[in-house]
DNA sequence: CATGAGGAGTTGC
DNA sequence: GCAACTCCTCATG
């Protein structure tokens, strides 16, 4: 088949949707936007994970003359110490004009090095990064933020309609060589053993972003493989709307390995533990402001974070936007990729079934492209994240989550944070008072007996459990009786 | 008939 | 020992 040479305006290959759960990127007052141009984009994964992200030693960028090193950040900000520390610890050389090592993620926009942008289209700025992986000819679809660890965008935050600031053609069959090169030069670079035998079954919110498409959609272009190396593609089951979906398993990875790093490093210059339970009041404190900074956020006053880290882990997003209105689903979010990064850390190093957070931030007001493409992968996202025996620290629960010891309860409010992938299956009636209704009892009893690895399980079991909840306060009768309708007990429900 | 409730023995950690 | 699983009977709408 000959392909032709379509031009394709970048402006419409920004995904309009994807689970709202993100981090928020930083305001688009900031500076221009990115026009990536290549949708298959390991960096902007990267992008999405890293938060101030050290380079790898293994993926360094060539010097880049053109390169002029970022301004400090943040600029204007007394508080600064954590990012002092941070870029005076070893593993953050301080950014020099000669290396991207290092270097802060900037605000402003520069035009595009042959190393971070796209070479066939000189006009496409995109955001300089350079912190992040600079692979040629790979840039993102997505609109980006400093530090790359957004996930996703949600329409409550600033990105809820990017618009660049540049309409640009690029071409599809470049766009296809391009990912073609970058496709080989990662799967020669990146693919270790280690990684080869991983197959994370987590991270729902990457995996969701990840599997958004949905520009490849729009723009009736020819399915663009996402895939690295062998990855292999699989179809949707989306009839006349199937998509190509990716397995981004191995770009998960690769991608969760860098983010571990990142928070790694980030802990041991902030001196804090990886495990944010662990943390001290200080440690919240230290981390809410390294993290309001970083993402070049107004500062929320320190008091409305007065608490340990097992307070602060049991906070829901709303309780986030609460105490900082205008930063706290980035800071919610930001969490939750700390959280995942620390499961993924155990999957890394342990055979044993994991812990890994999949009490994913809800999406209550995603969008619908996203909303359908999500839709259709949801039963594959409910086996995937399921099957690897994972689960999540939700809020009140303090699970140690993952393993097959996960108590029932945990289990449903893990469900039940995760509307936008459980939703059809178990959902708040009322939030505040714990009260839940199992829509769809086959399912959840079916993903608790994967859970448990009790294939036996079924819905007359599991709520034979629920209902043993009764005695120990855990759960109680609704007062008014409902099928399939349950109530936490406080502080049960929190 | 599907589901809820609860007793009681068993299983796995 | 505990939490959950399993099987069971009975009640309810």
């Amino acid at each position: 088949m000959q392909r032709k040479r379509t031009p394709v305006r970048i402006f419409d290959c920004m995904p309009q949707t994807v689970p709202r759960s993100g981090c928020s990127p930083p305001s688009a007052s900031q500076g221009e936007r990115a026009v990536p141009g290549s949708p298959a984009d390991l960096q902007h994964l990267l992008r999405l994970l890293g938060a101030a992200s050290p380079p790898e030693p293994m993926l360094h960028s060539p010097p880049n003359p053109h390169n002029k090193p970022p301004p400090p950040y943040p600029e204007d900000n007394t508080n600064n110490v954590f990012l002092e520390r941070l870029y005076d610890f070893e593993g953050y050389p301080t950014p020099s004009p000669s290396s991207d090592e290092g270097s802060i993620p900037a605000v402003t926009l520069q035009p595009s090095s042959p190393y971070n942008s796209l070479q066939y289209s000189p006009q496409v700025y995109i955001k300089e990064e350079p912190n992040r992986l600079a692979v040629p000819g790979f840039a993102s679809p997505y609109p980006l933020s400093p530090s790359g660890s957004c996930v996703s965008y949600g329409s409550h935050n600033q990105y809820s309609s990017p618009v660049p600031q540049h309409e640009e053609y690029i071409d599809i069959e470049e766009l296809l060589k391009e990912n073609q090169i970058l496709q080989e030069s990662v799967q020669q670079s990146y693919i270790t053993p280690k990684i080869e035998v991983e197959e994370p079954r987590d991270h729902i919110l990457l995996r969701s972003a990840l599997e958004d498409t949905s520009f490849q959609k729009r723009l009736n272009l020819r399915p663009i493989p996402l895939e690295l190396g062998s990855v292999k593609m699989e179809e949707s089951s989306g009839g006349d709307d199937s998509l190509v979906a990716p397995d981004i398993d191995r770009v998960l990875s690769m991608a969760i390995e860098q983010t571990k790093r990142d928070v790694d490093n980030t802990c041991t210059v902030l001196g804090i533990s990886p495990d944010p339970m662990q943390w001290t009041t200080g440690d919240v404190k230290a981390w809410v402001m390294f993290t309001l900074q970083h993402y070049n956020l107004p500062m929320v006053p320190m008091e409305n974070f007065t608490m340990d880290g097992a307070a602060l882990v049991a906070l829901t997003e709303e309780e986030f936007n609460h105490r900082a209105p205008q930063a706290g689903s980035t800071l919610y979010a930001q969490l939750e990729i700390w959280r995942t990064s620390q499961g993924s850390d155990h999957q890394q190093l342990s055979a044993s079934p994991i812990p890994t957070p999949a009490g994913l931030p809800s999406a209550d007001d995603m969008s619908d492209g996203l909303a359908k493409n999500q839709e259709l992968a949801t039963d594959k996202i409910d086996e995937d994240s399921e099957s690897a025996g994972t689960s999540a620290t939700v809020g009140g629960g303090k699970a140690k989550t993952g393993s097959t010891h996960i108590h029932l309860w945990q289990f449903l409010k893990e469900l039940l944070a995760s509307p936008h992938v459980h939703g059809s299956a178990i959902r708040w009636l009322d939030r505040s008072n714990g009260v839940f209704k199992i829509e769809d009892s086959v399912r959840v009893a079916r993903l608790w007996g994967k859970r448990k690895n009790r294939p036996a399980m079924n819905y007359d079991k599991l709520s034979r459990s629920i209902r043993q909840y009764y005695k120990k306060g855990i759960m109680k009768k609704t007062e008014r009786s409902q099928r399939l309708v349950y109530q936490f007990c406080h502080p049960y429900c929190l």
